[in-house]
DNA sequence: GACATTAAAGACCTAAGGAGTCTATATTCA
DNA sequence: TGAATATAGACTCCTTAGGTCTTTAATGTC
């Protein structure tokens, strides 16, 4: 039981939660494989740690977003779908989770708040939407799989 | 009625919550009144359309906070307690609501999860936090309200 | 000093969402 | 055929955001 489930599993506001967490070391275990190797479920949720229904629906998620190749019956599971270096943080936020706004009103403009049109701390949320978004598109799961899984492998290799 | 109060008044994961927002638009309106006014809850409630006893509380969190100034009793209300170009939106966001923090395991490492020290997203996290956090930083409530109050006043002068 | 006006403090409610679990069902390999 | 797998979706539990209200304390004004 590696994962800590305490009481402040809550995240709230302008946080991250578990669903981003949870697909980001899915991906990067699925980067860290021999290529073509088809990765069971069970498979990543043992290794990464991961309560396995929860995986099962970001999974899906993944494989809905077309991150991800699913492979249905015995001996099935999970490939990435395109390359590693392909899918940006960004990417796998907006998959599992929704498109990247900061604040309601960016997305719902005067359904959310009726001064809208004249709101002067809108353009605020949007430029800081943007740094924040254009730094997670910059960044990849390649990157993250390096640092990790790839490492560790050429290390056993080395000895 | 000017709010849009619609069943999606929900904000969820990632995203600037109603706090924020209210605790913004009141300390623009602060800032864009002449020095020294002491400006009623009330004053502030109508005029930024928030709810009452919300705002209530807002407000005594940017008094805790020392962003601003309150004063009890008959003919009180609210005055900034400093400078509005010394305010930052990060300042208020961290007021009001919570440290600025993108994801819980930078705030409660292994207590979120185990596999904090060997853990390779992190430091993603982290220097988006970083980004995101100095963006914030640099824009003060003076900008805001110069965008919003003062314009405005200076043409109804003009007039 | 009495009284109206204000902020301070905190209890309380409600709905929605996040996290997690479980039970089918459909597909494919051996 | 049967085991192993993904797919789909119902379901629970709990926390939190948002909002409302009531009571108390402080202060200016008459």
């Amino acid at each position: 039981m590696k994962r800590t489930k305490g009481k402040s599993g809550r995240s709230s506001l302008m946080n991250v939660g578990r669903r981003v967490d949870y697909a980001v070391r899915a991906l990067s275990y699925l980067a860290g494989q021999p290529a073509g190797k088809v990765v069971s479920r069970a498979d990543i949720e043992k290794s990464q740690d991961i309560p396995s229904f929860y995986l099962s629906k970001i999974m899906k998620d993944l494989v809905a977003g077309g991150l991800v190749q699913s492979h249905i019956g015995s001996k099935g599971g999970f490939t990435l779908a395109k390359g590693a270096s392909a899918i940006s943080i960004k990417d796998v936020y907006e998959t599992v989770e929704r498109p990247l706004v900061l604040m309601e009103c960016l997305e719902q403009g005067v359904n959310y708040c009726s001064y809208c049109a004249v709101c002067s701390q809108k353009s605020v949320w949007e430029e800081a939407q943007l740094v924040l978004a254009n730094f997670l598109a910059g960044v990849s799961v390649a990157e993250i799989a390096d640092r990790q899984g790839l490492k560790g492998r050429l290390l056993q290799k080395a000895v």
